[in-house]
RNA sequence: CGGCAGGUGGCACAGCGGCGACUGCAGGCGGCUGUAACCCGCUCACACAGAAACACGUAGGUUCGAGUCCUACCCUGCCGA
């Protein structure tokens, strides 16, 4: 039945639930845990997907709503599917539209059918359900789908939480239903609730009833303070299926991977690698580097020493800050391949570490070096 | 030599009787979490406003009060000899 995705625990953590496994979609393996980096419009910004590639990326996210609105998915369609429109061979997650609900939500009107939105574009209207949401995913061809979900903000009352939840519930079996091409592209389900563990019980319970090929812990990570996201992390993966991949969305500063991947997470993505590349600043292993700053200006040594990507290899921060202070291009380029392979070799360090029983040991180091 | 137009923070501009003076850029710093993001925020003399400060070419003058009006001078640009 979900012969779209198969999800191997190939090993477990001995201190903790961290786990070490294996998905294989039809574009290929991913091995977990895995961060994924965001091409919103079918395309990493500022990153060919050679490059991208060759970062250690093993899957990339686009987005439904962007996609659905320009170029249109019938258009992406009759290009031979995302894959060959976007020149990405690898696997390819797909985002519903479910959390532009949450950051266009002043231009959205929520109602059960689905959502109203105004065009961020050109103020257009158009409508997206789950239904539309999944004829757009079916035309992107994408290897995992994404359930529409409403991601409610974080400061929402419970009142509006529990319906919301629930609302996203009854979304996900239509969801099911709508979804026509089950052989090839998986579907995930998004947990919600969101920080009321009673509502995360019941929204686990609604939706594992369905036995989806994968689940995603949606709703968190969305500007509450980092305990309140521990502590659904503390219980959450336990709510979700053992032999399944479990995705916490939105997920790209360490200390949030390594939190997530403790509890027993397999995927997470987010925007903040490419974006704070472009914006000026790396993730280095010992610690954030702003390049834009004044210090760097004579600093003739490279971004990061440890790391072994194009940037690093090649160029000065004396380089890059000149090129990010003139505006120019490349420092995008560069600082993005450097940040998404920081994120690649992070994963693949974690991987190991649990492999060789020592991911608390892993993390204690990265925390000392990163944030001490 | 004459005519005209101007001289305001690093640069470019606004203000044309109440200014301890607008805005942009540049500079400094910070923030970005399933991307409306090459974006956003703060800062850019000191004092944390009450007899002072000061980015309004200089010096006088008119006025309760002048970057703002008048006079002279010094610069700059354009035009004409």
């Amino acid at each position: 039945m979900n012969t779209s995705l198969i999800y191997e625990l190939l090993y477990k953590d001995k201190r903790t639930k961290a786990r070490r496994g294996r998905i294989t979609t039809p574009h290929g393996v991913i091995e977990t845990p895995v961060f994924m980096p965001v091409g919103t419009q079918a395309t990493v910004k500022a990153m060919k997907p050679e490059d991208v590639e060759k970062t250690g990326a093993q899957i990339i996210l686009a987005n439904t709503y962007h996609l659905f609105l320009r170029p249109g998915s019938d258009i992406v369609r009759e290009a031979g599917g995302l894959h060959r429109f976007m020149n990405w061979n690898k696997p390819i997650l797909t985002d519903s539209g479910g959390f532009q609900v949450f950051s266009l939500g002043h231009m959205n009107k929520i109602t059960e059918e689905g959502v109203r939105f105004s065009s961020h574009i050109d103020g257009s209207r158009h409508m997206l359900s789950p239904e539309k949401s999944m004829e757009v995913q079916n035309d992107l061809g994408s290897d995992i789908m994404m359930a529409f979900d409403e991601c409610a903000p974080p400061n929402a009352t419970r009142k509006y939480i529990e319906s919301s939840q629930e609302m996203t519930t009854r979304w996900l079996k239509r969801c099911v239903a709508a979804h026509k091409n089950p052989d090839r592209q998986a579907l995930f389900g998004i947990m919600q609730g969101g920080f009321f563990r009673d509502l995360r019980e019941k929204s686990a319970s609604a939706i594992t009833a369905l036995d989806l090929p994968g689940y995603a812990i949606g709703g968190i990570s969305v500007g509450e303070p980092k305990e309140e996201y521990v502590g659904v992390l503390e219980y959450a993966p336990d709510l979700l299926p053992e032999n399944k991949p479990r995705y916490v969305m939105g997920i790209g500063t360490p200390d949030y991977i390594f939190e997530a991947v403790e509890h027993g997470v397999d995927m997470f993505d987010c925007v903040e690698p490419t974006r704070i590349a472009r914006h000026g600043v790396a993730m280095t292993s010992h610690g954030r580097v702003n390049i834009k700053n004044a210090k760097y200006q004579r600093d003739f040594g490279p971004l990061d020493p440890e790391c072994d990507c194009y940037a690093c290899r090649n160029y000065s921060r004396a380089y890059l800050r000149h090129l990010f202070k003139a505006g120019e291009t490349m420092s995008h380029m560069l600082l993005t391949e450097h940040n998404l392979r920081f994120l690649s070799k992070l994963s693949e360090d974690i991987r190991r570490s649990i492999e060789e029983d020592r991911f608390l040991e892993l993390k204690e180091e990265f925390y000392s070096k990163y944030y001490g």
